[in-house]
DNA sequence: CACCAGTTCTGCGAAATCCGCAAGTCTTGG
DNA sequence: CCAAGACTTGCGGATTTCGCAGAACTGGTG
């Protein structure tokens, strides 16, 4: 069923995570393989997995494990936001003078913000909002991000429908 | 540590999940504490959610089972894309004229589109677009997206530096 | 080339978990 | 009152997880 990953041992197969320049991990193949399964299904035995890549069950389980622990990926259960009670959503576009990612780092610590990513364009910064009510949304966008020191201005898209959200990268 | 749900057998607790007039489920408080559990950790066992949150381990697998089917949550693995190779993303803001949905439609059946998401504002849709580099990025939004009829114009925000991304609805 | 240190992988038992099933309780709705 | 749905308890057996010791591989060093 899944196509086995073949194991030849050479090279880079080896050394699962290294630290590179920039400090994020580089990942082998074998452990995107392994992310991959668990893209499928977080809950996959790892002797499945195993299987699939082609590593005993206790090898794959140290992989997770580490991917785990240096946060590269987490087992988490997804969901629609609003089947969860939270009935309005919206992305705000972020105009900044001055630094922007100290107040980006503002926004990382506002619960109702899902999503915090510099960019660049029109908008310095692009914030996903989680509300479970209008006021509620009200109250983030204008009393708390647009009362900050350093935003110049702000743009809000309310979302009318959620048409797709995948968590699927790497399973093309 | 987990604060106990305290299993008042009442009124709505019963139930599970209805179907209410949109379509989507309902979901009790039960659920949602179960849900909750899992976004701490996706293969945290039955046996310790059911004691978080006052149901035995079978019930537990039953509704876990349940939510899934109904497709009300999913349990994966999530990465930062950035670790898993896909060096550019964007965020791209379309205006249509005609129809929207079905312009969202398209865009949902393309791999390298990760979210899509009807707004109300100054686009009629945000799309997310996860790439491996910059002639991949390119490639979409050029040839495939502003190529789309019935897209009147598009404007790109290039990811320059993910700063959030959670997956906690409800753990608050 | 030999050796060492560090890391990864394998191969086990032992413990814990998952899974299906059956019987009984409780509540809701017709 | 009966039927349906949801939950509980209890139970084995299959499966999975977990910890650990030993083997294998890599990279660096004298």
């Amino acid at each position: 069923m899944h196509s086995e990953v073949v194991a030849s041992r050479s090279a880079d197969q080896r050394d699962s995570s290294r630290e590179s320049r920039n400090g994020t991990p580089t990942l082998d193949a074998v452990s995107l393989a392994i992310i991959q399964q668990l893209q499928e299904d977080g809950r996959r035995p790892y002797a499945a997995i195993g299987k699939a890549v082609g590593l005993s069950e206790a090898a794959v389980r140290q992989r997770v494990q580490k991917l785990l622990d240096q946060g590269v990926m987490q087992i988490v259960a997804v969901t629609d936001p609003l089947t969860v009670g939270f009935r309005r959503q919206a992305m705000v576009g972020i105009n900044v003078e001055g630094d922007v990612e100290s107040i980006a780092d503002v926004l990382t610590g506002m619960s109702e913000v899902e999503y915090v990513v510099m960019t660049a364009g029109s908008f310095d910064i692009l914030a996903e909002i989680v509300c479970e009510d209008d006021d509620h949304l009200l109250d983030v966008i204008n009393k708390r991000i647009r009362a900050l020191p350093g935003v110049r201005s702000t743009e809000s898209f309310v979302y009318l429908k959620l048409k797709k959200q995948t968590y699927m990268w790497g399973t093309r």
